[in-house]
DNA sequence: CTGGCAAATATTGTCGACAATCTTTCGCGA
DNA sequence: TCGCGAAAGATTGTCGACAATATTTGCCAG
């Protein structure tokens, strides 16, 4: 699996949570599907406490909306709101790299050219696309990681990836940039082995700015 | 009150959250204070279930700090968590401008030209610091509903905001900058009016950035 | 008097049950 | 046949109870 796993585990609600959260993103649970909660209950052998418990926090997620007496529904991701997501994107990730540029530590870039290595062989042996989507999130996992910010590191890494991971598993099959990215990938290491906040920032606010007029491409042609 | 009330209040659970997450805001449940449960439960006339919802639900909006199997804690804010909440904020609510200058109605123009005129009131009359939070509050609550990104809005107002009115309830009695930023204030509305997103969105940087230097003198100071 | 261990107490995690509400189904009339 | 309304069914909201864990209290040894 490509995410950190950081859940302890040791309480049923978390468990629940972490299972239907990947669940969710991977598409095994389809978007616009009701989380009813005897149906799972009776799936997991749980009992409904500990699945409430596990519907709010993907509420707050947003991998699932909640109308009161109605129950919850996996979130269905249209265009429009990915271009809402990668604007909320472009503005903390672009403040992640600045943050990043005056607080990544060796080991923190080195981690960053692993991952850049291990992107560039994907593309040269399979040139896939595909695998290419987790290693890109990887990266940018590891980027906002270095920040240093823990709220931000909250909020991206908690509160929104497993959104943006969502869309990447229902697009994966869509053409996408790669050869790109791996170059602005390139460059935003050397900005912030320059520590150069400024040029860190622009570059992955360039970066993610193109990656969404990519998707708003997609829809113009629909 | 400050807020736009969004809560239904028409289940128990979140009627609690919007008990209890008021009284946290002002301070009437002090820092670093424990939730507990069987003395909430008994003190509200409610069971536990609506309480762990939300507890859940304050958590989300980070007020409370969650330890499983301890229980939850009131957060306390320290100066270097405020100067986290600032950079965050200025990274989103500088896009919530761009957005705004795009996309901000005549109605919504007013409801900012209003609260300039009411906050230049406060400042003429009792010159007071105390009441100007709020209405600088509602302001920048009030560009960022302008700003029409659902997802920006939902981030800024349900999560994030809360945490900031707790800050300025704690700091009220502190110097702050209430002159410059009314003029800060006027700016951005003559760049909003003018469609000129770069513009509103380098002056709600910089005013941000400036409030967060202010934070950090206070630092320096103690 | 202090420190640490053990019993007692309180709190959290989980469960099943019941009432209120929503959804679906079925039947009736136009 | 179609649409409306009522009954039946299912689901959510809330509650109280019990087990497992954490915290506090109190005792004893040093």
């Amino acid at each position: 699996m490509a995410t950190p796993e950081h859940s302890l585990e040791d309480t049923l609600g978390s468990h629940i949570t972490t299972t239907l959260r990947n669940a969710i993103v991977c598409g095994d649970i389809k978007p616009g599907t009701k989380l009813s909660e005897p149906k799972l209950a009776r799936e997991y052998h749980i009992s409904r406490g500990p699945l409430r418990e596990a519907i709010r926090r993907l509420e707050s997620m947003k991998l699932v909306k909640y109308v009161p007496r109605e129950g919850a529904r996996v979130i269905t991701l249209d265009l429009p709101q990915v271009i809402e997501i990668y604007h909320i994107r472009e503005a903390l990730e672009s403040k992640a790299a600045a943050l990043a540029a005056h607080n990544i530590s060796e080991d923190g870039l080195n981690k960053l050219k692993h991952l850049l290595a291990l992107a560039e062989q994907h593309m040269a042996t399979s040139g896939g696309a595909y695998i290419q989507a987790d290693v890109d999130i990887d990266f940018h996992y590891q980027v906002i990681q270095s920040s240093g910010n823990q709220m931000l590191i909250h909020l991206l890494c908690e509160e929104l990836y497993y959104l943006i991971r969502m869309y990447r598993y229902q697009s994966s099959l869509q053409p996408n940039r790669s050869h790109n990215a791996l170059i602005e990938h390139q460059q935003l290491i050397m900005a912030l082995e320059q520590r150069d906040e400024q040029l860190a920032e622009m570059i992955m606010r360039k970066h993610i700015v193109r990656a969404r007029q990519n998707i708003e491409q997609q829809i113009l042609k629909s």
